[in-house]
DNA sequence: GCCAACGTTGGC
DNA sequence: GCCAACGTTGGC
């Protein structure tokens, strides 16, 4: 069964623009750090399940487009790179720490700013929404994506 | 740049 | 295993 994802992603970094010129427009999503995270990828994650591509920490936070699980969680390159911001020096290669899945695009959408989401009775229960949460990746339920898309789509 | 909320670290 | 200190996230 498909399952669906809200991953965030700082535009200053990897924004829907980058996705949509990236190579077969799939980028890795590298640079995870947080376990949960991690683990959501590692664990749940299956090629084809749909991800909502977020814009964080812009001035305009909010869905930007659409995207899907192009491969599965693997090692990441930048835990082993000691020039990279994301190395792990106490990450081994035959126990990397930290994996990540790619993510390609489906389609760029219109802005769907964190403002009018906050608005939406029918997204009150997404994760992104509650009081405190910072997760990068979150679940979002079947209701929740359908909810999204009609918005996107208004 | 502020700051609240949260995750991680490390001393004990 | 507790918990204070610290670092990070991310909206505003």
């Amino acid at each position: 069964m498909t399952q669906f994802w809200l991953m965030k992603s700082e535009p200053d970094e990897a924004s829907i623009d980058h996705l949509a010129a990236a190579p077969g427009q799939t980028l890795p999503w590298t640079g995870v750090r947080n376990y949960q995270a991690r683990n959501f990828m590692r664990d749940a994650m299956r090629v084809g399940d749909g991800v909502l591509f977020y814009h964080s920490s812009c001035a305009e936070p909010g869905v930007a487009g659409l995207a899907e699980v192009a491969r599965a969680a693997y090692p990441d390159a930048t835990q082993f790179d000691p020039a990279s911001p994301w190395f792990d020096a106490e990450s081994t290669l035959a126990q990397p720490r930290w994996v990540h899945v790619d993510v390609k695009l489906v389609r760029k959408t219109r802005l769907l700013s964190l403002r009018e989401m906050r608005q939406a009775p029918a997204l009150s229960t997404m994760l992104l929404l509650k009081p405190g949460n910072r997760l990068s990746i979150t679940p979002v339920t079947p209701t929740e994506w359908q909810a999204v898309l009609a918005l996107l789509d208004a």
